[in-house]
DNA sequence: TTTTAATTGTGAAATTAATCACAACTATGA
DNA sequence: TCATAGTTGTGATTAATTTCACAATTAAAA
């Protein structure tokens, strides 16, 4: 019970992510090789670092030639291929739950959201493709779907309380956007995601820049 | 135009949004005063990490006694005080930016949500407590406010071109949720939140710790 | 076939961040 | 008043991340 938000993603592991994105792009643009500039200016970063990560990852290329984008986007998926279609659940379908819900993107990225859960049965007659139900359906749900990550979308008030009855079903991973520090036990990852801090760092970091 | 997504905070700037948000927690419990482990617990960092923190920011305690909550609270409004009650506009008033607008949080933390703007003209009878404008009143609302912060809801393919225009009205700063890399000058702020990779973490290092 | 110019791959150096370790301080109780 | 135990404050150390710099490679031009 000491570390908290830790398993923080190293940054060249995130930064697979964005690379993976921004190949998919220039696939679609026609593109078959780029050069780590080419790469690293999509991605907002220097070549020397898109370089760097890809050496980490043993990620080869050619001298002179470049990278084959197909060749990336295979060693990429390698890298995360083991948790392809893995399956999620949204607890609290209020204003941001609703949203989430209903973005596509995360299926063309091959995570699926199979059921949402909400308190309020007035919520529980209602759809957006797949279907609110009530919390007793949870345990359920997860038994029969394996799943193993939720994200959390209940008011701040009901984060650790839910959190607690979802580490007792089984759940081991979280993306919570309640802005509460949870309490759980060691081996639970807990990623927060807390829109008005990231808001408020936008507005800081213009001020300063601004002068 | 060679850095794209930097002015990343740091990471003890970005820590100090936490400890306030602990610190007000603290505070509506009840306590006066707190010791370094009791708001790192609480924070999801060590009791070092938290006085190194104060340490950067010469924030001082009191040996045996700890820090006084409100001293605290003070010292960390004072490296923020400047931003207190920004303007804020969202462009795109589709699934997410309708639950960013009604999100109260932002106003508890005095981010002001002046007005929202979308390209459909369906949507700009709608209202959420602030009006949902077209894009012809950017100019007027971005000068009338003093408006130097923009939280991008649009769907990726409009992204930059609608993060051009409003460089050209004076914006500064982006909160950017569509998941597409923008193009900028320097010296112009942007922070994307990527939900997809957020989501796509939790999930990798699940199965890490799973194993 | 040889030369050239462009690009990768990666140690080394620099920077940034986190942890350790302990001296200095101070509230409290003897 | 003095001793003590519990905390802070921070320099030193270690770890993570980024940048630098350049040798090795190679596609393409001569
Ligand atoms: N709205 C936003 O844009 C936004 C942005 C960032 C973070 N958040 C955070 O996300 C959370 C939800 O925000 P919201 O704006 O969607 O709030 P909301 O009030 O619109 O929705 C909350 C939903 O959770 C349900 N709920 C309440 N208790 C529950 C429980 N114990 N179990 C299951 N469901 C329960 C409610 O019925 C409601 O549908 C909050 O913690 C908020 O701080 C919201
Ligand atoms: N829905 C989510 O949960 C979610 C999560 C993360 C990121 N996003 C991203 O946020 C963006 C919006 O997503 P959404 O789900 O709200 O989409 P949406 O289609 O529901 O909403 C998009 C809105 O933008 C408006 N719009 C389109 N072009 C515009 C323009 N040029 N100027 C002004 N308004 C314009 C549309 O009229 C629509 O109202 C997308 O880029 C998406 O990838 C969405």
């Amino acid at each position: 019970m000491k570390q908290i938000t830790k398993y923080v993603l190293r940054h060249d592991t995130k930064r697979l992510f964005t690379y993976r994105q921004c190949l998919i792009g220039f696939k679609r643009k026609g593109f078959d090789r780029i050069f780590s500039y080419n790469l690293g200016e999509e991605a907002g970063v220097t070549a020397e670092q898109v370089r760097k990560d890809f050496s980490v990852f043993k990620i080869k290329g050619n001298k002179k030639a470049g990278y084959k984008i197909d060749d990336l986007l295979t060693a990429i998926e390698e890298v995360f291929k083991y948790q392809l279609n893995q399956h999620v659940i949204i607890v609290g379908m209020g204003n941001i739950g609703k949203a989430l819900v209903q973005y596509k993107r995360f299926m063309l990225r091959k995570m699926i959201i199979v059921a949402s859960f909400d308190i309020d049965p007035t919520k529980q007659s209602k759809r957006w493709g797949i279907p609110i139900l009530p919390l007793e359906m949870l345990d359920d749900i997860i038994k029969r779907f394996h799943v193993k990550v939720a994200i959390i979308a209940v008011p701040e008030m009901s984060a650790q309380d839910i959190v607690n009855k979802l580490i007792d079903l089984g759940i081991k991973g979280f993306l919570n956007f309640a802005p509460v520090i949870l309490k759980t036990p060691e081996n639970i990852v807990v990623h927060n995601i807390n829109l008005c801090d990231e808001l408020e760092s936008v507005i800081y970091y213009t001020q300063k820049v601004v002068e």
